[in-house]
DNA sequence: GTGGGGATCTACT
DNA sequence: GTAGATCCCCACG
């Protein structure tokens, strides 16, 4: 295993969405690790996407972190899960890759205590889902992946990758049907 | 201090 | 397919 270095991240987030299929996301607790690879990913692209909470440039406490470094961690809180992104592109663009979905990988048992008994792939099969079979919480805010208890490593190349519109965006005008979702063709575990 | 909205999940019909 | 859960953050007064 290889964590991805910083210049990883810095590029255009339609890019680097593509990219981190297939990379591996760790996340260590006092429980132990826990990590899976990436197989699904949506880019947010605060410049000219009304999905954004970054649109238009809307700079709050929330947004920062997608102002600032490629490579860090941006954690939000909605209703009652936790969703998980990384913050891609140049500073003072607001940029940021939500991961949508992981195929488990270690710390399988782990998962299965946090998430219950379950079958395997509905673990991690969506946003709300990984953050919580990997133990990824609010507090993970602003960590830059690799030098805190979330990593990003290489995993496999994926063979073929699918495009689709985003999903849960219905409020947003033209930007509902832009193609920004990435997931490995054929994966269990994509979401939909 | 309060009200409403949101990049979701689960269970039930 | 649809409703309800249930929580943080922002906007307004």
């Amino acid at each position: 295993m290889e964590l991805m270095p910083k210049e990883f991240f810095k590029k255009p987030p339609l890019e680097l969405a593509r990219e981190l299929l297939g990379c591996e996301l760790i996340k260590e607790t006092s429980e132990g690790t826990a990590s899976g690879y990436i197989v699904e990913t949506e880019a947010y692209i605060g410049a000219v996407d009304k999905a954004a909470h970054s649109y238009n440039y809307k700079r709050t406490k929330r947004t920062e972190v997608m102002f600032g470094e490629a490579g860090h961690a941006y954690t939000y809180v909605m209703h009652t899960h936790c969703l998980v992104n990384v913050v891609a592109g140049e500073v003072g663009e607001p940029e940021a890759i939500l991961i949508r979905a992981v195929e488990p990988l270690r710390g399988v048992e782990l998962m299965y205590e946090r998430r219950g008994d379950k079958k395997e792939k509905d673990l991690t099969n969506g946003p709300g889902k990984l953050t919580k079979a990997l133990g990824i919480m609010k507090a993970d805010y602003g960590h830059p992946y690799g030098k805190s208890p979330l990593y990003i490593a290489d995993g496999f190349t994926p063979e073929h990758i699918s495009t689709g519109p985003r999903v849960g965006i219905d409020n947003s005008g033209e930007a509902r049907n832009f193609p920004w979702r990435f997931w490995v063709t054929g994966n269990t575990f994509v979401s939909r």
